[in-house]
DNA sequence: GCCATCAGTATAGTCCATATACAGTTCCCG
DNA sequence: CGGGAACTGTATATGGACTATACTGATGGC
């Protein structure tokens, strides 16, 4: 089911700009253009043999162009007029397939999480399909790198949900509740990207030249009085950066990269207190 | 150690704009600018009794300026010429004050992170505490939202590592490794940050119009072919908005608010998880 | 062959961040 | 006490962003 369509076009399925200028305002959508989920959710191609000369780009190649801009250079460097230049268009026809920027970046949120890991055929028990659907995730944050700047609104596309489905059946039978299933998903996905979020900002801290990295920073203002801890840790050289931990894979390509040890560490002590909470569970009943 | 300073001016301590335009443009320093690191550290007023007319403004009253707007507004919202306009100055003389809009977007998030709670006289043990220190950093998220969408590149403000001394002073003393200390803290930090960016996205769906609350969306997706577990869930009403469980908190007096419910149980889990771990090594020796 | 439909473009409006130059104010120092 | 250095706030301008609007052609069904 992935978006490999050459000529998907959202405006079949749910309008975008309006028509032809003669025409009252009044019909404007209210929201501006269809709403985020509509766009992530368009399907089908335009029906073949409708009046008008051919699309000549798709809104999966803008979307990939888009994303292939912000793998390079950061989401910042994301903008109409550089998708447009790369895809030898003006800035306007982009409009065609895509209703704003806003729906763009969803769009490219959505497509740069790609599928799901298959968890199935991972040998193990439920701990073991935790570790690798978080593994899995956070690879994607390390080879979009931006995923964890940019401005989503909602995880309602279809491949964020297929990734939630995932995590989900691999939480079904173990012996939780639907409620805490569905907590225990969310706070996985939301401490899987927080720390990618860290994790990404301390690498860049320690590989940019404008930045500093922490235990410099620690350096300059941790007095023992006012950090006593934050002091004795690094004095004990806890924040030297540990030769490549912190690394980010350059290019898109990062599929098999190790999950990080602060992530792990957090990660296995979780899975254990789940398995100390159902274990219990089942005993008193 | 909080800035109440009335007259602290970044401009003395790093210096910040150009001086006259009729010096050679060496000068400019290579970032443009000092970093967010010695902004954010800035200190001292300008030593009084220097030539020149007194600043009308300060850096902190720019600072909560924005704050303040993004509070209402969400920080898109936050422009200079906004800030400036609350101000009743022009844009430019904004820049006295802040060397660029990273700048203050970073200032902006140090500020609102305000000083970690008082955990010393939390009663209980270090369990409590971490709670304690969670649902404070929840409750600061609650106040101000928009600090879950800006960009920031670096947890290395006063406030921001006041956060992390407090969190790993409580850590300090039960059985773990300083490289556990820091792994922990930081995915703590990140959890909660992830969760709450999470949490606050679903509340805003629930709530503004152009969004769809997430139930209704995967109303209209969740096949049971293809989402098999969602589905059931859907069925079963899990993702039924549990009546307010997901408000905001209007206003940034958000002090009390309760840990939510998604983090609460993620979050017990782990400390037993630790409890477990720690113990265990106890045991060995 | 008419014409509704549609792709791409050109233009322009509005907002943004900020470089640069300048006018006016204040205090130090001679 | 007066000149000059330092400093604040402003005016102006540049370049970029997103996107509304109106247009030019191309296409295919009737």
């Amino acid at each position: 089911m992935d978006y490999t369509d050459g000529y998907t076009l959202y405006t079949v399925s749910v309008g975008c700009q309006r028509k032809g200028g003669t025409m009252g305002s009044e019909q404007t959508p209210p929201g501006g253009g269809p709403s985020t989920f509509e766009f992530l959710w368009r399907e089908g191609d335009r029906p073949r043999s409708s009046p008008g000369p051919r699309p000549g780009l798709s809104v999966t190649q803008v979307v990939m162009t888009a994303i292939a801009i912000a793998d390079a250079d950061g989401i910042d460097a994301v903008s109409m007029q550089q998708v447009a230049k790369r895809l030898q268009v003006t800035p306007m026809s982009l409009y065609r397939y895509v209703p704003s920027k806003k729906h763009l970046v969803e769009a490219m949120f959505d497509e740069a999480s790609g599928a799901p890991p298959g968890l199935d055929a991972v040998p193990g028990g439920w701990q073991v399909r935790v570790e690798a659907w978080v593994t899995a995730l956070w690879g994607r944050y390390q080879a979009h790198p931006w995923m964890l700047r940019a401005q989503v609104s909602q995880p309602i596309g279809p491949h964020q949900l297929a990734w939630f489905e995932a995590l989900l059946a691999v939480l079904k039978d173990i012996g939780l509740t639907y409620e805490e299933m569905v907590s225990l998903a969310l706070f996985l996905t939301g401490a899987t990207q927080g720390l990618a979020r860290i994790s990404t900002d301390l690498a860049r801290a320690a590989g940019e030249d404008d930045l500093i990295p922490f235990g410099e920073a620690l350096a300059a203002v941790a007095h023992p009085d006012r950090f006593p801890t934050l002091s004795a840790l690094r004095s004990a050289g806890t924040f030297d950066i540990p030769a490549g931990a912190y690394d980010i894979p350059a290019g898109a390509a990062g599929g098999a990269t190790s999950t990080e040890p602060n992530l792990k560490f957090g990660l296995r002590q979780l899975i254990e207190g789940i398995e100390a909470h159902v274990a219990a569970r089942a005993e008193r009943g």
